[in-house]
DNA sequence: CAGTGAGCGAGCTTCCGCTTGACTT
């Protein structure tokens, strides 16, 4: 029998794909890319016209080994990789490294895992596309060129090991310029006036809530308002009645997924992504990464069995959704389950949640417009020309939103107008119960979550599906930003209200601007993304991306040669890296705050060897002094008064057992000193206000916590058996090892603790 | 684990995209 070999990307794929072709077929993984660049130089030979020096990376050298014996033994080689260009560079690559002949090598897609999809592939296969791997090359060059000239630029002029890129720095760049927009923003306040009205005199039926049409600056308009209601007779100056219908949302791809999951779950993009990739190894689900919302008709045939059993005939309405992303490549399938009918899984919780989450949407996808009826009520009076509003909506025919309801980026997301208004007519007269006047303060820009971000990166064309996470990722390793909470801050507003013929005012406090897993750029990446802007406002401008995308286009397509495309962005770009290298350091990395009363010398912020901090006394004066900036301080937004209070530590608190406890600030966050020992005090605690009794219980706990940490010892081989963070575990020396689940620390003896040293210590090679 | 805020200068760092495990904390 004829033996053909089929190379695909992801062994899950392939195991799935083998079963589909049964014997004469045996179906293996390249698990992605198998040769790249050097990692450690350049690899481009940039006099020779720009060529590559491939390399087969070294976890990649078994895989290549395997596919190479095999491929021998194969009568026919079938290139099954993606049909993207990363796709078709893989099935070059495979092409040239396992040295495969044309006569027996063929190169065949498809864009879903169906039997019917990969039936037809075989039956029509092609030759490597050429144009488009050389686009691919051309991609590939131009990251490499872009990110390992740009990061030795910061390494001379900022700090070593930092980095730059095509995708990072933009990344970078959206979430400082945020910063500033917030940073920058003033809030507005307007009055709000809301009325609640009854149709019934005797204010016993339901109660109806409407809001004036206009909304006002000060507090005098809004009281000359609620005067004007004093005793005024209100009636129903028009009903409107409105059809509205919604329509479903395109089943998930890879981004859409990630912000669902933040919004609905909470999950991080690194937690969705894990969770994903259990589903599908599990076989629950298709590819997660993916830019495409097309269903196999399979499964739009699925769709349509499963609603119509579930929910009826007329909750089915088939449909395709376009790819609106910009420079999508659209290999895969949207995500949906494997098997449509499937509605709930026996998984782990959060891969069922997610799973639930995935079925929901795909369901819904194919589900009929739910129709809405909108009523817009309209109360007057004569004594004000401007009208109160009520808005109710009622569903008449729920259609998707039986199983689906996508959420809102938007935190003040509007409440539930969901309300029910009883039968009424035009001129009916309405009863004011009360008439309330708010002062309503403007939103501030929405800070980015990692969600929010892969949207924005999404829209910009910047980044692909498998890279959205890493990305962001590595800007925070770099420690250009970090992902935080920060506690809101107070504020007082006005409140005005008529209620039984009188006006009462009163000040109301508020608690806004709390924030929960957002992203705040850190000093350091201010830096380098103005330096970059500056410097290299090409490169970090929000379209490059987008343009060099349309150049690799027109390569693919032929009409561009890939190095020339290449050589014309590299002349001006190295230039300039040259150039900059001459220029001094960047010059945003000091502020001068002012200073320093007490003292009489200057104060400054800037970023230090080990990172930022402020200075009193200038630079030459002996007696200088520094502390580092706390947690949610920026060199460009903290004021004087801020980076005095700093120097306030450490501080002595008091006295316990006649040793002197002392608070300070350091590397791990606050802490206290006491007989030698350090004792974190954990985020609720602030040093500079820490009291004495709150200094003693914790050393209390600390001496208590400690006294337990030592479970057994062997003194003489140096050997301990204690209590950490993750449960008990074995020391000696500086080096720990685990204690398998199952086994009792305290009945361990010399022997078993060897053992488990021996078997650790040959693990961790 | 809990300092530091200098500067002789070796040798190192780094990109984006495609895939999974193999690791420790």
């Amino acid at each position: 029998m004829e033996e053909n070999l089929v190379i695909v990307e992801s062994p899950a794929k392939a195991k799935t794909i083998e079963k589909f072709l049964g014997s004469g077929y045996s179906v293996k993984s390249s698990f992605g890319h198998i040769r790249d660049l050097s990692k450690k130089s350049l690899g481009i030979d940039i006099e020779g016209g720009f060529l590559p020096d491939y390399l087969v990376s070294d976890d990649k050298k078994k895989v290549v080994s395997e596919l190479k014996s095999l491929a021998k033994k194969a009568d026919m080689v079938w290139l099954a990789s993606d049909e993207d260009r990363e796709g078709e560079a893989i099935a070059w690559h495979l092409k040239e490294t396992l040295n495969l002949d044309d006569k027996k090598t063929k190169r065949i897609v498809f864009h879903e895992i169906t039997k019917t999809a990969i039936l037809n592939a075989i039956e029509n296969p092609r030759n490597v596309d050429m144009n488009l791997v050389m686009a691919q090359q051309a991609r590939r060059v131009l990251d490499r060129l872009v990110g390992f000239e740009l990061s030795p630029v910061l390494w001379r002029k900022v700090k070593p090991k930092l980095s730059a890129g095509r995708v990072q720095s933009v990344a970078l760049r959206l979430i400082v310029e945020r910063e500033r927009e917030v940073q920058s923003f003033v809030a507005k306040s307007q009055y709000k006036i809301e009325g609640i009205f009854n149709p019934d005199e005797a204010k016993t039926s339901v109660k109806i809530s409407a809001e004036l049409n206009e909304k006002f600056e000060t507090e005098k308009q809004a009281r000359g308002i609620l005067e004007k209601c004093i005793g005024a007779n209100f009636k129903i100056v028009s009903i409107e009645e409105k059809e509205a219908k919604r329509t479903p949302q395109a089943p998930f791809t890879t981004s859409t997924l990630q912000q669902e999951a933040s919004r609905k779950l909470g999950f991080s993009l690194n937690q969705t992504m894990r969770t994903a990739q259990n589903l599908y190894e599990s076989g629950f689900i298709t590819y997660m990464r993916t830019d495409s919302t097309n269903l196999s008709k399979l499964a739009l045939w699925a769709a349509r069995q499963t609603i119509t059993e579930l929910y009826g005939k007329e909750y089915s309405k088939t449909r395709q959704y376009a790819t609106k992303t910009k420079g999508a490549q659209e290999a895969h399938e949207a995500i949906r389950p494997t098997y449509m009918s499937n509605m709930e899984i026996e998984a782990g919780t959060q891969e069922k949640k997610l799973y639930s989450l995935i079925w929901k949407r795909a369901i819904a996808s194919q589900m009929a417009d739910a129709s809405i009826q909108k009523t817009e009520i309209s109360i007057g009076t004569d004594s004000i020309k401007q009208i109160f509003l009520a808005t109710a909506d009622r569903i008449k025919f729920d259609g998707f939103l039986k199983v689906y309801i996508e959420s809102k980026d938007d935190e003040s997301a509007d409440e539930d107008t969901n309300m029910l208004l009883p039968a009424l007519k035009l001129d009916w007269p309405m009863y004011m119960v009360t008439i309330k006047a708010t002062e309503k303060f403007s939103q501030k820009p929405a800070r980015y979550t990692e969600a929010s971000l892969v949207k924005k990166l999404e829209e910009l064309g910047i980044g692909r599906p498998s890279t959205y996470a890493p990305t962001i990722s590595t800007i925070s390793q770099r420690g250009y930003i970090i992902k935080d909470n920060r506690p809101g801050q107070e504020r007082q507003f006005r409140e005005l209200k008529l209620e039984k013929g009188t006006i009462t005012s009163k000040t109301l406090t508020e608690t806004w601007g709390t924030e929960k897993n957002k992203l705040f750029p850190e000093d350091i990446g201010i830096l380098v993304s103005d330096f970059l802007v500056e410097n290299f406002d090409s490169i970090v401008d929000y379209g490059f991306t987008a343009k060099v995308e349309e150049s690799f286009d027109k390569i693919a397509e032929g009409k561009l040669v890939w190095n020339e495309v290449i050589a014309q962005f590299y002349k001006p770009f190295h230039e300039k890296v040259e150039e900059t290298l001459l220029i001094s350091r960047p010059t945003n990395a000091e502020r001068s705050l002012g200073v320093d009363q007490k003292t009489g010398k200057s104060v400054f912020v800037r970023i230090g060897r080990f990172g930022p901090l402020a200075q009193i006394g200038e630079s030459d004066d002996p007696d200088k002094k520094f502390m580092s900036l706390g947690k949610g301080q920026l060199i460009e937004t903290i004021t004087l008064e801020e980076a005095l209070k700093l120097f306030d530590l450490p501080r002595s608190v008091g006295t316990y057992n006649d040793k002197e406890i002392i608070a300070a600030v350091g590397r791990f966050g606050p802490y206290i000193k006491y007989n030698g020992g350090f004792i974190s005090i954990g985020k609720d605690n602030d040093p500079r206000t820490i009291d004495l009794d709150t200094c003693k219980m914790l050393i209390d706990a600390h001496v208590k916590k400690e006294a337990e940490r030592l479970i057994k010892e062997f003194p003489k081989e140096g050997i301990e058996i204690l209590n950490g963070r993750f449960g008990a575990y074995i020391k000696k020396g500086k080096n720990n090892f685990k204690i398998p689940r199952g086994t009792d620390p305290k009945a361990l003896d010399l022997e078993g603790a060897l053992k488990l040293i021996e078997k650790g210590g040959k693990s961790k090679k």
